[in-house]
DNA sequence: AGCAGGTGTTTTACTCGTAAATATTTTGCC
DNA sequence: GGCAAAATATTTACGAGTAAAACACCTGCT
C-alpha cells in the first residue's frame, strides 16, 4: 500500500489464535497453514455455501504484497527514500533517458498530482533535474542528477539482496512456478489479449 | 493504502511502449510479456551483472495486488464501503463474536489508531455497536449491529462473484498451484517455523 | 493503602495520495 | 486567423493512515 503504509490486508484477514496454526494432513503430520487459509476456514464456517476459491488465491497476493512492501521499506529508508520515491527515481534510471511527468505518472502507476508533489521534493534533493520543453512549453522533462543516479544504483543491489533473502526460504522450482504463475496472471490482468498465434 | 488507492506499484513498474508486448518464442510464435517482465529487461539493459530473479516474483506480486484490488474496490464502492472498512466488519462477520479495538487491529493488520477511526465512522453509521466491559474499563467490545451484517452478508457474496470473474482466464491448474504455491511462500513470509515433523 | 509500571484506547500532528478545479499551451477545424 | 477542444502540469481541498503522546484504567508490589 501506499506504499509506505504497514497495512493492505485484503478482503480476508488474520488467524485468530496466536500460536502457528496446524492443520493435521493425512498421514497424520501436522502441516503449516498460513493466515489466509484460516480466514477462509472461518468464511466457510460461517457461510458453508459460499465459493471461496477465489480468496485463496487473491487473499494470498494481497497479504504477501503487504508484507513483503512492508519487509522492503527497511533498506530504501535507510536510504532516506519511500517506496514511491524509489520507484520515481527507479524509472528514470532504468529506462536511460528523460521522462516528462505524464511519462512518469505512467510508469509508476500513479496519478499526475502525485508525480508533481514528488518531482517537487526530489529537486530540492538535487536527485532530479528538470528542463522545460522548447517545441512544447506544455512539458517539462526530468533527469536524473549525478547524485540521483548513484543513489539509485547504490540501492538498488540491497534492495535486490533483501529480497533474494526474503524468497531465500522458497526452494528455486517453487520460485520458479511462481514467477511463471503470477506472469500469466498479470498478462490477464493488464487486459492483454492472449498470445498472438499465426 | 487505504487498501483504496489505485497505485501501489512494486519497486519497478510499466513498459515503456504502449502496445502489447509481445516476445519471440523459440518456435516463432509471439509469447506476451507482462509489464514486470519489461521492466526487468530494462533493468537488466542498464545492469547487466544484476541477478534480477527476485524482482520476477515480487514485482510480479506486488503489481498483481494493486490490479486486483482496484479491480475489488469496485463492487465494495458500490455497497458504500471501502475496503479497509469492509475488512473491518469481516473480521468481525467472520468470527461470528465481538471483538474488541486490539483485536480488530490485529484481525485487520492495522494501527489501533485507524481501527479507532474508521468504528467512529462504522458506528455513526449503526453499522457497528460498542459496549464496555465491566469488568475492565478501558476495553470495549464491537459487534456487527444487523443492519452491519445484512451488509456484509450481502457484498460478499458480490465480491467473490467479481474475484471469479477476474480470475476466469485462468485455468483450474494453475489457480491450484498459484494458491499452493503462494501459501508457502506466505508461510515463509509469516515467519513461522516450517513443518512440525514428528 | 499507595504508587510504579503496564495495557487498551483515543487524540494530536503530520504525511501523502487523490479528485477536481485551474492555468497554460497546443491542435484541429471552420 | 480564430476559436473550441484536447493535452500537460500544477494547485487546492480533503480524506485516511501513521507514529507518538496522552489518557484512562488495571495489576502487582511493598
Amino acid at each position: 500500500m501506499t506504499a509506505s503504509k504497514g497495512e493492505p490486508a485484503g478482503g480476508e484477514a488474520a488467524a485468530d489464535d496466536t500460536r502457528p496454526d496446524t492443520r493435521t494432513g493425512g498421514g497424520g503430520e501436522d502441516v503449516p497453514v498460513d493466515t489466509v487459509a484460516a480466514v477462509v476456514g472461518q468464511w466457510r464456517a460461517v457461510h458453508p455455501g459460499l465459493d471461496t476459491g477465489p480468496m485463496e488465491i487473491i487473499g494470498r497476493i494481497n497479504r504477501c504484497a503487504a508484507l513483503l512492501q512492508q519487509a522492503e521499506d527497511a533498506p530504501l529508508r535507510r536510504a532516506g527514500l519511500s517506496r514511491a520515491e524509489f520507484d520515481l527515481l527507479g524509472a528514470l534510471r532504468r529506462t536511460g533517458r528523460e521522462l516528462t511527468p505524464s511519462e512518469l505518472a505512467r510508469e509508476t502507476f500513479s496519478s499526475g498530482a502525485a508525480v508533481t508533489k514528488r518531482l517537487k521534493q526530489l529537486t530540492e534533493r538535487a536527485l532530479v533535474d528538470r528542463r522545460g520543453d522548447d517545441r512544447d512549453r506544455r512539458v517539462a522533462h526530468v533527469r536524473l542528477t549525478d547524485a540521483g543516479r548513484d543513489l539509485v544504483d547504490a540501492v538498488l543491489p540491497d534492495q535486490l539482496a533483501y529480497e533474494r533473502a526474503v524468497l531465500s526460504g522458497v526452494d528455486q522450482g517453487a520460485q520458479d512456478g511462481l514467477a511463471g504463475l503470477l506472469g500469466e496472471l498479470l498478462v490477464r490482468l493488464e487486459g492483454r489479449p492472449g498470445a498472438v498465434r499465426f
